[in-house]
DNA sequence: TGTTATACTTAACAGTGTTAAGTTAGATAA
DNA sequence: TTATCTAACTTAACACTGTTAAGTATAACA
């Protein structure tokens, strides 16, 4: 009786080449340029195919954009091993939030740029991956408060601050990349300094 | 001999209708949304009558874009006059810039965000519009280290960081509304506040 | 071997940006 | 005043888009 379960797996299977047939196309091309038939032809199905594993396109952006972050939710959670310097992990935590916005630019703005616009609220309500993110980056804030390094002003706060330096920096390198930027990797490391510097006491 | 005039008058009038008309429809249902069909029949000119005063539907964006650019150029401009206390004008100038952004958010983000990607560099060169406002911003941080109020590190990356800081917390604020932020007002006063304090010698 | 459900495709609809060709009205010149 | 020309605008069409409804083949079951 393992039929069943051998047709499921077809299933998944064909999913996820969907899924990252899309990926590598919305990468490449740009979401508004890639369309159902372009993708429907890189796996060689017909089009209408896709509409049997996904809503529509948009839903089919909303699952590439939440395999994103669940990427660098992975990213980050590796980090937070050290707790005994919490400002160094922050700092450390700051640079691979960045530097994934940057290895990984489209997805970047896909998931937080373009798509919440279109999904009313959704992208950070309760229980999300994008919600999981934040908290990781207000737990790094919250313990740098809690040691006392920081001011005490608002955990809330001071988490969302962090996160306003850093989600603004890594989309103006995106978007902006000819701009005459003072070198990356000082631009960076002074956002996020200067940052730190601000909340401490 | 004024035929030559105002058959001139008549066509920037038209001009103008095509782009308010554009910008009211971009605006409130998004750019992705709005058909060139349906802007001809906002105004009640055929389709093709657009492609006489536009290169593309894009060409149209990017006047919109232009117009909203020199409209937040304008409104920093009328914060710069009192230059004793740099640090307060800073403080105003980011505060105005935000308030602009979430006021026109659809306008912020075509021009900051959606847009850049499509003109490869274009947005900020030199001689621009954007490359103007930013010189804004640089021009007032440049003051608070010339002065001495802020630590003098790089006055580039100085102006960088702060740009950063707070287009970070507009497009936070625009894209996801629904998000539990601290109260606003406080939100956006200790991120500047925040960036000034890091600054600071 | 015949029935049924599943997976997929074909054909079509209404809409998109854009171009080429055609029309009409107003200004110029005889 | 009438003919010509030119600028402004429209009609028709192309190749594309996302998406749905209806149809077909195939594999699994009885």
């Amino acid at each position: 009786m393992g039929v069943k379960e051998r047709r499921a797996r077809e299933k998944e299977q064909l999913r996820q080449q969907i899924l990252s047939a899309a990926r590598e196309l919305f990468v490449n091309e740009g979401y508004e340029n890639v369309s159902m038939r372009k993708i429907a032809s890189k796996i060689e199905y017909s089009p209408t195919t896709i509409y049997l594993y996904f809503k529509d396109k948009a839903d089919l952006l909303d699952s590439v954009c939440k395999e994103t972050l669940l990427n660098l939710l992975d990213t980050l959670e590796r980090l937070k091993s050290d707790i005994s310097d919490p400002v160094e992990t922050l700092r450390k935590s700051g640079r691979a939030y960045i530097e994934f916005g940057l290895k990984y630019p489209q997805d970047y703005k896909l998931t937080f740029v373009v798509r919440p616009q279109f999904q009313k609220g959704l992208g950070l309500q309760e229980g999300s991956v994008g919600e999981k993110v934040f908290n990781y980056l207000h737990e790094m804030v919250s313990e740098c408060v809690r040691q006392q390094v920081f001011r005490h002003v608002d955990v809330e706060t001071t988490g969302q601050v962090m996160w306003s330096a850093v989600h603004g920096v890594t989309l103006l390198l995106i978007d902006f990349p000819d701009f005459p930027w003072t070198e990356k990797d000082k631009l960076i490391d002074t956002v996020i300094q200067t940052t730190i510097d601000g909340l401490k006491a």
